[in-house]
DNA sequence: GGTTTGGTTTCCACTGAGTGGAAACGTCGA
DNA sequence: TCGACGTTTCCACTCAGTGGAAACCAAACC
């Protein structure tokens, strides 16, 4: 070879990089492609043009490198993913229907909470959430839902990575996390008020399957003047019940 | 190398050949994979262990290979399908609401067309089609609108490949072809009976981008029964318009 | 026009990463 | 206990992959 320095990365290794990089950024030119992969401009080069040959990712005309409609597919195949959208569709289309805000149905993914979908309301405040974003287990009603109900080696490694703190209400500490946490898993529904978002609550219900493991969580997103509103925590509790149920969940 | 006969197949095409293997089949063994991928046992489990490793397949308590929430994020940043799918949901809800049958909105993939969303009716026909599975655009609605405003060589191709006939309507013949796609681009509008399944028929309308190109297909799908009645040509038309309109298009 | 800048493509000599057959290992079910 | 079937590990051989460097191309600037 031509040398090396490179650590002994695999070929295998290069190509997941290459894959990595689309996960910020959507629309790549070769440099930057090679920037995030760190790898060398010609290698980055050879196995973009594999990738484009299979047709997981394509070259537009301007030259960047997009993900293409194959590797959307294989997406697609997700198991879990596609099982929890199917079935959960209906009561968040319902959700929706009752409240105008945002709807929000998410996985833990590590130490982060990703959204497998994401209903709007016309005029809901703004945020930075997408489907397929990773977001903070510690910040977001889905998240900490999520991590109560998560193992404990998960709270320990969240901990360990330092949870950034986004707003004035953003829970940091070992002992905060644990006191909400713990309440969550008492009342099954978590309350969260201006935590990442600023002018944002959320209130956020696990959804169960058949063996009764908490396997995602649903939640509302609305402006704090609608806080007392009664019904966004009786809305996610019946989704997230419906939802549970529709998986074979038996309380 | 302990031999080779395997055709010089690079790593990379080697690691896509195992992604290839979960289009058809969600979850897979070990021996499946190699037998799908066509590649030597041992070198799919070294493979396959990278995959997991890298997180784009996970492993399963009963050892099978699933495509992992890694993926699927990967494939949300496809941007075609993001903005299409974004864009395109309230038009579909309406459809929905207006008609309470199958509603599609797919892409072309080459030569199949592919399902970026579907809703459906409680009690639409059994149909065979999901989001991500790959049809043949002879044989639907959209495919057939698709195929209208596609470039000659991708008719060609269609020919050339052979037209399945799944029922006795499903068009096969160039000339059959010719006539019903020159309709299409005339009507701008298509409408297929009992084509690919049998006691369905189907209407579907293209969509355009802001330079006037078919990107996407709009279709209901619902029961023979329902064929009279008038509102779903002129739903189908109006939420592929309002689509259209959305990414920009000016008539 | 010439020159710089920023990205892309091609070339090629070198070598260790990748290979896959085979054997060992588990784990069923009979 | 034995066979059948799938999984995991081993290892000697060698060619596929490597990446620096140079050529190339297209704007933008002087």
């Amino acid at each position: 070879m031509g040398d090396s320095e490179g650590a002994g990365r695999s070929v295998a290794d290069k190509v997941f990089s290459i894959a990595d990089a689309f996960q910020s950024g959507d629309e790549l030119t070769l440099t930057e492609v090679a920037q995030r992969a760190r790898l060398p401009i010609s290698t980055t080069h050879r196995l973009l043009a594999e990738w484009v040959e299979w047709g997981g990712l394509v070259r537009g005309d301007d030259g960047r490198y997009r993900v293409g409609i194959k590797l959307w597919r294989l997406g697609t195949r997700q198991p879990t993913a596609r099982r929890l959208r199917d079935l959960a569709r209906p009561y968040l289309d319902d959700l929706l229907d009752a409240t105008r805000e945002h709807v929000h149905l998410a996985v833990r993914d590590d130490l982060g909470a990703v959204y497998l979908e994401r209903l709007s309301g016309r005029d809901a405040v703004p945020v930075i959430s997408d489907v397929g974003t990773r977001l903070p287990l510690h910040a977001t009603g889905v998240g900490l839902v999520l991590l109560a109900f998560s193992p404990p080696e998960v709270f320990d490694a969240v901990l360990a990575a330092g949870p950034r703190r986004y707003l004035p209400n953003t829970l940091t500490s070992d002992a905060q996390l644990r006191a909400r946490l713990a309440e969550i898993r008492l009342t099954g529904l978590d309350t969260s008020v201006e935590e990442l978002t600023s002018g944002a609550f959320s209130v956020a219900a696990p959804v169960r399957d058949a063996t009764g493991t908490v396997v995602a969580a649903v939640s509302i997103v609305a402006r704090v003047e609608r806080k007392a509103e009664p019904q966004f925590a009786l809305g996610v509790r019946m989704a997230a019940r419906g939802i549970s149920a529709a998986l074979g969940w038996r309380p």
